[in-house]
DNA sequence: CTGTTAGCGCCTTCAT
DNA sequence: ATGAAGGCGCTAACAG
């Protein structure tokens, strides 16, 4: 059976609720009896109970990553660095996949916060744009971060990155290179980086004096079908673009996928480039070009911001935005036949 | 302010026990109190609290899937599986990364059973194989559950892969096809999955009356430059082996990329198959041929024994061996210069 | 069948 | 600077 605090207390000759203010760091304990105590708790090897810290301050420590699984696959360095920051903060981070208008997600969620579960929502791209969630969670006012929010709320703390100008770096490469006719593959139309891409895309070819080709943008979903489906569309289209830019890595994949087995060289006879530089970018042959979106930075400074702001640290930034870069691998190239 | 039990017990004119009995569904109450109590429960949208039942009940309803984090990447199909396992049977699940020999992570692991924050873990591999996280689960004795353990030990519940007769269909069918210089990366020594599988293949060669060529056998680790390097070393025998066989998927991406950057075409020049059947393999160029191994299967059957065994049910089979089966895409075919 | 009482282990409040 | 008493919301054990 383990130790609780009333043997700590026997054992060091005071009272529990000495012991109580060593554990917490309380002040108003003496050097001499502070060092007695943290003897003792060492001697017998006295962790505090979670539950029973968890009751008394009607505080649940814990808190809740609320997941778009089409959209977000936590790799495990991610996984590794939130829970790290839980363990630190002394938080349970629990990861929540929910689907938008499943009722089973629904109930879900609303068992989390009716058994007080949570102490906090990170909400994840398109998750905040679900009026179910969003509605449970301000009307029982738990204290949420946002990641990439379709709109930017002042009063919701939230975490984006910067797609425009991410977006706007790459076309301009693109542009560079050559191409003239880029297809573009746009995203879901509830998240605010699938409109940031695609605004970035069009300013840039407006900037270059290129005219917007309608039909050579197609929305799809960010998968690897979403990109296969749409590469082959693109295809059939006359004059061929010599680029595609998909707006998302997983749906460049698609492309590649699509592009090769109809017997193309990438990036011989089309360019392709993805944005948010997953981990598997660099692996795929040929190497994506792509823009890196911080993503694992962003869920991290998200759950670091909702812990402050539930510690009552006021003086936090409650509107970050992270910067991107391009980075430029294999699969991108001149235009075919322009020299070279 | 929540609902308490003591609210709903009021409102239905019983008392908090009867509540409680209604809530667990236990016997001993009249149908008829017991619809009014639920409809009481209806009416103020009480939800125990479960730090409350944490406390009370002495459980923490919650299990610990011990991760380490080089090896296992949950993909989001997995991790809605568990959560929603959790769900069902109302325990929270903690995805905790463990780095073997960390002395942080051996500082979350204690902490995370002296807290009693977990009633059992899931260990997946290589962790069954850490000496410190073993000693520990052990010395507290804590349930467990593992996945592909090292050492079969009947007395600790697992979960585990057919590696030898999955590596045995994958040999024959690279020998079938007519390769006979086959390169072999196996993977870390303290996982019973890398040598299963080396087994495999050794068996398949003897078979066939093919030569062990100790050469063309590597070890590195189950990763990406894992296979990036060994592939690079493989190409440097002569004969050059015709067929490289990574026991591992995530190597076969890093041998496919370095043969493709060294201009070969695979399968064209050199066919290359891997292990695992992760969700990416069909979805790069040119699909991956390998062994599907249910790794989500495995970790939801842990997950779902574990949470039985917790519960009291003893007529579980706690020794579990899932099929695996081979999967053929375009990553290989008959060896260069062997016609049609 | 139902209710009463006594904790679970900690924190909070208020004395001292 | 320290301690005593009461309570968090629930369940277990026992009494009716």
């Amino acid at each position: 059976l383990p130790a609780t605090i009333r043997d700590v207390a026997k054992l060091a000759g005071v009272s529990i609720k000495t012991v109580s203010r060593v554990m917490n760091d309380e002040p108003y304990v003496t050097e001499e009896t502070r060092a007695r105590v943290t003897s003792a708790i060492r001697a017998i090897g006295y962790a505090p109970n979670i539950s029973a810290k968890r009751l008394a301050q009607n505080k649940a420590y814990m808190i809740c990553l609320l997941m778009y699984p089409g959209f977000y696959q936590p790799g495990s360095e991610m996984l590794t660095r939130i829970m790290d920051i839980g363990y630190e903060e002394n938080y349970d981070i629990l990861i929540q996949p929910y689907f938008p208008a499943h009722a089973r997600s629904k109930r879900k969620l609303v068992n989390l916060i009716y058994e007080q579960r949570i102490d906090g929502f990170v909400v994840t791209p398109p998750l905040d744009d679900d009026e179910f969630a969003g509605d449970m969670i301000s009307t029982y006012k738990v204290p949420q971060v946002q990641i990439n929010p379709y709109k930017r709320n002042e009063t919701i703390p939230f975490v984006a990155g910067d797609g425009f100008n991410g977006s706007t770096m790459m076309t301009k490469y693109l542009v560079k290179l050559g191409h003239r006719r880029i297809g573009f593959l746009s995203g879901p139309r509830n998240m605010r980086a699938s409109n940031d891409r695609q605004i970035g895309y069009q300013a840039v070819l407006l900037e270059n004096g290129i005219e917007y080709d309608e039909s050579l943008v197609c929305s799809s979903e960010w998968t690897f079908d979403g990109g296969y489906t749409m590469c082959r569309l693109l295809m059939e289209k006359s004059p061929r673009p010599t680029a595609i830019y998909a707006s998302n890595d997983e749906a460049a994949y698609g492309v590649i996928f699509a592009a090769q087995e109809m017997g193309m060289s990438v990036p011989g006879d089309i360019s392709v480039c993805g944005y948010d530089d997953l981990s598997l970018s660099k692996n795929i042959w040929p190497g994506l070009t792509t823009v890196h979106q911080p993503s694992d930075e962003m869920i991290e400074r998200a759950t670091r911001l909702l812990i402050n702001l539930l510690k009552g640290k006021t003086t936090e930034e409650t509107n970050i935005i992270l910067p991107s870069y391009l980075v430029v691998r294999g699969s991108t190239g001149k235009p075919p036949g322009s020299g070279y």
